[in-house]
DNA sequence: CCTTGACATTAACGTAACGTAAAGGTGTAG
DNA sequence: CTACACCTTTACGTTACGTTAATGTCAAGG
């Protein structure tokens, strides 16, 4: 009634290299070790081992299961329940993804060729999805749930025009600003001009305007890192110098 | 317009790091490096790297990324597919696994603590599923669909008396057979009662018996390298003997 | 007695996609 | 001139083993 490697493996339908391994980081140690050097393992380690296996299935790491299986006061109760949850968030990421794929290639076969600009929308999606996970609660606070839902959909439906369109005025916003932050003045024509083209380009992105959400806006670039990173790209302060200058154009600024 | 590895990570929300290995396995190079060795991307980058980040994002590894990316000639439709089917298997076995982990969980908080014998024959199920993974078409051949299933149900449903039967059996038919393998008869008295007990323990896994049956899963012993690795384990050459001494109980050999 | 073959052992590198120091260079603002 | 904030490369750690490589042990057969 004892198994050497290869046989406890085999009945086990595991790899020997896996129960020296298991031996190696204390899982599962041989109930003794004979004169050659051989690891030989009796019916307590073939049950324990059963255990492993079983817990393992669930997909428990083996960090986890050496918890479980060496102390008996350890609570696998709770264990158990931390990993479903775990599980259970694991579906849905894996529910959204896979949708996310049947979109991607339901547009690909529509002969349509999912442009780099809907990649592009799609990633932006995503960007504001991660944005919201940790700036979500603030963001909506601000400036409305449907605001936000609005945003995406808008977003998504542009046409391919809308799209070139709000490409062209993003790159007018940039120079524009680059140039206006030279001047070192928010309220001087080329930093006005800088602003009246935010707008444009914020309509575009939003299909709606107003001076509040505007004004708000900006003061997220400044705050988020993020956006912060992409407008000081430009040239450094351009993020803050924007909102000085949207803070004028909206008129809560001298 | 220029950004550094820093600005770049900020913008897309991923680490400098991410970015120095993306050039490391040339999955996207910087547009140029400055005298100080420093990398610096431009619009085309930031662009590739919205779309590495979209297909990453959908779970694809960095190989395939890399090959969707850079070769244009590849067919990223396909690719998207097979990543679809793999994503719906690993969905599928999610469920699975969630489903057993909330089995367990009900079963612990039902205050009867699952016992290991519990656990055994979890493990024991699975390793029938898994042993039908590999051998199922053969086996479902041969002894039959509902066969199979009656065993897996009786195997559960199985009360803890019943089960301590069941393991006495085993052990029974282990020691006998021990005896029984050092007479080389398989037509014998103690390897025909080691038959008998085997007969025994098969019934009462089974919940039923036939002569058929029990020769072809002793047979199944002598083929299947799992349970040849169980019987050898007593005595090598012992699940042979057993297959012989079954053969001769049942009436099909002298 | 020696070989063969089938087992066993340890050591050590490889995997994927980075995180995390460590050690050092560069550039700019005070 | 010195902080400080960047940048660089090198290299080890992570998970759960797979895969050689080099070597040791044991029973059977010539």
């Amino acid at each position: 009634m004892e198994y050497t490697v290869k046989a406890l493996a085999r009945l086990a339908g595991i790899s020997p290299r896996t129960l020296r391994y298991y031996d190696e980081i204390g899982l599962l140690r041989p109930a003794r070790v004979n004169a050659a050097g051989h690891r030989l393992y009796g019916r307590e380690e073939v049950d324990k081992l059963q255990q492993i296996l079983f817990y393992r299935e669930l997909g428990l790491n083996l960090d986890r299961i050496a918890r479980i299986v060496n102390d008996p006061a350890f609570d696998v109760l709770q264990a158990l329940r931390k990993h479903l949850h775990d599980l259970l968030a694991k579906k849905r990421h894996l529910e959204k993804i896979i949708a996310t794929v049947e979109k991607t290639i339901r547009a690909q076969e529509g002969g349509l060729e999912m442009s780099d600009e809907e990649k592009f929308a799609a990633f932006k999606d995503k960007l504001l999805a991660e944005n919201e996970a940790k700036y979500g609660r603030e963001i909506r606070e601000k400036y409305g749930e449907e605001a936000v839902e609005r945003s995406n959909r808008q977003f998504r439906n542009m046409s391919q025009e809308d799209y070139e369109r709000f490409k062209n005025l993003e790159q007018e916003v940039k120079n524009t600003l680059a140039e206006a932050v030279k001047t070192g003045d928010p309220a001087g024509p080329s930093a006005q001009k800088a602003a009246a083209l935010h707008k444009e380009w914020l309509t575009c992105a939003w299909g709606h305007y107003s001076p509040e959400a505007h004004a708000g806006i900006v003061q997220m670039y400044v705050d988020d890192p993020r956006f912060a990173a992409y407008y000081d790209a430009i040239r450094p302060g351009a993020a803050a110098f924007l909102r000085d200058a949207v803070l004028v154009f909206t008129g809560r600024k001298q």
